[in-house]
RNA sequence: GCGCCAGUAGCUCAGCUGGAUAGAGCAACUGCCUUCUAAGCAGUAGGCCAGGGGUUCGAAUCCCUUCUGGCGUACCA
């Protein structure tokens, strides 16, 4: 068993159970009991035992008695014989605590010996092929703040996935195509031509791309070309400025992203859903189904039926596919011809409408809905000295990723946007500087660092770290040893609930959480110059600390710094 | 208007598939470095869990409702 937690609570539901079976055979309390689920839960307060019971009161309908009675006779019948458990008593309304033995503890120590940096992996995906697709942030500019919330969100989603026993993909969607990108190439081609023939001379597109990176691209076109684009067939002008800008900036997403701590095992380009002839099969087999109908001139998805708000349009009246229609396609590859088991998109709140629609269509290609699941993040707020900044690509005024990036550690920002994806985010610029100072990322970075630095220390004495096997746990029974023990013991069921519930913040504050009891114990627990049995029990377990914020940190794609 | 998300300490947030006295960090105040990293530890103070109803042994948590904020409701993506 590597969970620990999930080992200790299914052991205390086949104790009580084995227990109240022996006294309904001696007749203290009724059958009939035997289905009860009571859930098993560790109690806030340690003076309640460090797991408790809530069996007796689930039952005490069904048996027709005070809980606190059926308690005393299910204790009375309690074997705790080499198990998890070293004593048991009722508490409160009739709760049954327990608290852990000695060879829980070991086990504990042990587990994370034998898994090293694999510790947290845990088999509850069973190697079903799972898709993340994040960031997928438009390719006609930088990336913005918005993206470095779904970056890290969905990256340690991934991340969380794979240690969760998920076969885990990667992949990024780059929406080349549609509109937007039209009026991209427009809009570069008018600075191009406003760098040869002057500003004045020639009118930029309305609606354009204002921002400052489109001159710099035209520059950079220009640098690589010359005049020879002023006087050539428009649309090839387009075409080539287009496919020229493109392959600039999704580069440069590449290196932001990497820079980022963020690789994705795929970048799809909608592009290919147009040219092979992908979307418009996939538009066909909706108009087969009969589940679209033309009207003024577009072809219409006939979503209202499926029981959503509001229709959509496939394909605009002139001609071109919606970014609805290349999506519905776009999801069809993932599961039907790449035979993803489960997909989750991390997306926007701006998106939100979509997704709700979105899921209607799916059975209408042979897709099950229940098969993907959106991750919806809420809005990041940029605020300056209090006032709010725009977040739109089209004012060119816009903080990108890498901006951030120069301002802050890679470290910093991954933990400072490891948040809840559905509570808004305030990110205030003038914070960002001091971020240093802040960010609990220093925090546990400081317990790791704290802790390599003691075991070189001690190397050099000749005191290497034991193997759990050989430690005298009687040692290392004081409160803040347990209670690092017993947090060490938490993370696979961590894993297990941010996977469950898509939401890997849940690692970050548990790296927090096991932070502060290591440096807690450190404070209270001498190492260096105790007594050999003592000094070696107690690094055992500073080391075993160590090696599970590590993988904490691995997860959280944070370094975990050798030193400070 | 309708739909989705949120409202918990001065600030940022945990806790939400019902459990015991609602927690943490920051900020404020007190202590702790001649011994393994003080980027640390220990402590004090801070709360009508937005308001109101309900469900039950028990509600921050579930249901109804009101209020406040964000987002959506394009032949944009």
């Amino acid at each position: 068993m590597t969970n620990m937690i999930a080992a200790a609570k299914q052991e205390i539901a086949t104790l009580v159970l084995s227990a109240y079976n022996k006294t309904v055979a001696g007749g203290t309390l009724p059958a009939g009991g035997e289905g009860v689920q009571g859930t098993i839960d560790i109690p806030r307060d340690e003076k309640n035992g460090d797991y408790a019971s809530a069996w007796a009161m689930a039952a005490a309908k069904l048996l027709g008695q005070p809980p606190r009675k059926i308690a005393e006779a299910v204790l009375a019948e309690l074997d705790l014989t080499d198990s998890y458990f070293s004593e048991a008593e009722i508490a409160g309304p009739g709760f049954l605590n327990f608290r852990l033995s000695e060879r829980w503890y070991r086990d504990v120590l042990q587990t994370v010996e034998t898994m090293g940096a694999d510790y947290g992996r845990i088999d509850e995906g069973q190697g079903q092929r799972v898709m993340v697709e994040f960031v997928s942030a438009n390719p006609t500019g930088a990336m913005t703040i918005g993206n470095a919330r779904g970056g890290v969100l969905g990256d340690t989603m991934a991340s969380v996935l794979d240690r969760a026993g998920y076969d885990v993909w990667r992949e990024f969607y780059v929406n080349d195509a549609g509109n937007q990108v039209e009026l991209f190439a427009l809009s570069l081609e008018a600075r191009y031509l406003q760098i040869i023939q002057g500003e004045d001379a020639v009118t930029f597109p309305e609606n354009g791309y204002h921002g400052d990176d489109l001159r710099d691209l035209a520059k950079r076109f220009y640098d690589a070309h010359g005049d020879a684009y002023v006087d050539i067939n428009p649309e090839q002008r387009r075409t080539d400025m287009r496919e020229f800008g493109l392959a600039y900036n999704i580069d440069k997403m590449k290196q932001d992203l990497a820079r980022y701590g963020i690789t994705f095992d795929q970048w799809f380009l909608e592009s290919d859903l147009h040219n092979s002839g992908y979307l418009q099969e996939t538009v066909e087999l909706l108009i087969d189904g009969g589940y679209t109908y033309e009207k003024d001139g577009a072809l219409w998805l006939n979503l209202m039926d499926m029981g959503a708000e509001k229709d959509d349009v496939l394909r605009r009246a002139n001609g071109h596919y919606t970014y609805f229609a290349a999506d519905i396609a776009y999801h069809r590859d993932k599961f039907i011809k790449r035979g993803f088991d489960r997909v989750i998109d991390v997306w926007g709140a701006d998106h939100h409408g979509h997704a709700i629609r979105f899921k209607k269509v799916l059975p209408a290609v042979g897709i099950d809905p229940e098969k993907l699941d959106f991750l919806i993040m809420q809005m990041v707020r940029l605020t300056r000295d209090g006032e709010t900044v725009r977040v739109s690509k089209r004012t060119g005024k816009s903080i990108t990723l890498a901006d951030l990036l120069d301002e802050i550690s890679c470290d910093a920002a991954r933990f400072f946007f490891s948040t809840k994806p559905d509570t808004h985010l305030e990110f205030d610029l003038g914070l960002a500087v001091r971020q240093d100072s802040e960010n609990p990322v220093y925090y546990i970075q400081y317990a790791h660092a704290r802790i390599c630095s003691l075991v070189k220390a001690l190397a050099e004495e000749g005191e290497a770290v034991q193997h759990a096997a050989e430690v005298d746990f009687s040692q290392v029974a004081g409160q803040y040893e347990r209670t690092l023990i017993k947090r060490i013991a938490r993370l696979p069921e961590e894993i297990r609930t941010a996977a469950r519930d898509y939401d890997p913040s849940k690692i970050n504050r548990f790296a927090v959480e096991l932070a502060a009891a290591f440096h807690g114990y450190y404070s209270h627990c001498r190492i260096k110059g105790e007594a050999p049995e003592v000094l070696r029990a107690r690094l055992k377990l500073a080391d075993t600390a160590r090696a599970v914020i590590a993988c904490c940190l691995n997860i959280l794609g944070v370094s975990a710094p050798e030193r400070m």
